[in-house]
DNA sequence: GGATGTGAAAGTCTTCACAGCG
DNA sequence: CGCTGTGAAGACTTTCACATCC
């Protein structure tokens, strides 16, 4: 009679996890600055969002603050680094090497935490067989090898609409289980493939509205 | 006593705003394409939603197709540049001419709608008073005067985190309702300014984490 | 028959408010 | 006291289901 491993039983939205991976990056600047502890309305002013709110989301994973004190932030952070797959633990695969692509692997390699990309892949035969920011560069006929030989489970997709459904299958195939999508067209995929997909233009075109007509008040739901 | 113009007053939410935008974007491809009509549900697919919610977007605006017919498209589409702003009628700015700056500046370029950055800005000499993808850049300290000049109400913010802030409040002084934010870090603004976040690194870590844990199932909210 | 338009139900997410504790 | 932890309420979104019309 083991003692039961946490249960997992309840899934957790996806806001949560993006707010906890929030609450992950301030930790980590809190820590860096030797802060000991901070309170739920500290990190709500750090985020853009509530103090009820964090403490709703802390709640999730047993997090354990005492009263007049806080959360320690040390102990706190540990507790989202195992809760949230480690940054740079998993392997990441870029396809389209264009200039969102290449906007993409210079966060890669200069941003600390997250965002590790091994493999970038495009069409073009002179963007491919090079290095770029420390990047490898393979053309797309080797997508499922590469990928298959480094075990990468988690793409960005960031080649031009037409292109997306075709690329997303083929990663699909490849084992791939996550993907970031910035084509502006939804990728049709097995529910076993995770996707978010980020729209810019479609952000700008939110912007543009709110900004000319009604006066909405800012919310940050950072997605 | 005149007819009662539209009320307009029940406010649509930033949801909706978002698929309205994406709607418009595939209707401009069926009227291209010189398709007459089409149903909810084919809407729905190419946008990845349901019919049922493509039906009550419409719904908001006004917009009536006929049982067994559908929406005649380049009814609705006209509807629906009316009630969004029509895209490249706004000016937008662009702080931070990085390597995500200048990708979203090709993009601009190539783009047929929405997205039209008439002026860039950012602090490093190198990378200003010059022309890039037909975009004037401007030093940061000319952000006010061409601004105000242009009657800018639209912001790109792309700067690193640290001077996020300080750029957003510059911008709202100068008379900016709107602002697309990459930074990850909140902007503490008057309610007067929009802000959409755009936060690569945490939709990354979401991504992550799904596809290591839990198989939650696809969601097209593409923010 | 097969689609739209829409009230009502169901579901999801956020905020409130307060007990309990240091 | 002020803050955490959390049930309960509230607000917002999506889906259902069906009357209605071509």
């Amino acid at each position: 009679m083991s003692a039961p491993s946490y249960p997992e039983a309840i899934l957790i939205s996806e806001r949560t996890i993006g707010r906890l991976a929030q609450y992950r990056r301030i930790l980590t600047e809190l820590v860096r600055d030797n802060l000991e502890t901070v309170h739920s309305h500290q990190l709500a002013l750090r985020c853009g969002g509530s103090a009820a709110q964090v403490r709703r989301d802390l709640m999730v994973i047993g997090a354990e603050g005492s009263p007049n004190k806080g959360y320690k932030c040390a102990k706190l952070l540990a507790s989202l680094a195992e809760f949230l797959t480690q940054p740079g633990t998993q392997k990441v695969a870029l396809v389209g090497i264009g200039n969102l692509g290449r906007a993409l692997l210079s966060y890669s390699h200069k941003q600390q935490p997250g965002l590790l990309i091994v493999a970038a892949f495009d069409i073009a035969p002179d963007k491919t067989n090079k290095v770029i920011d420390g990047c490898r560069c393979f053309h797309i006929d080797t997508l499922e090898s590469v990928i298959k030989e480094q075990n990468i489970k988690v793409a960005i997709i960031a080649v031009p609409g037409e292109a997306a459904q075709l690329v997303a299958d083929r990663l699909a195939i490849a084992g791939v289980r996550g993907i970031v999508n910035f084509a502006p067209a939804p990728l049709h995929l097995p529910p076993s493939v995770f996707v978010e997909n980020i729209d810019v233009t479609m952000s700008l075109e939110k912007v543009v509205y709110f900004a000319a007509k009604g006066t909405q008040s800012e919310r940050n739901k950072s997605a």
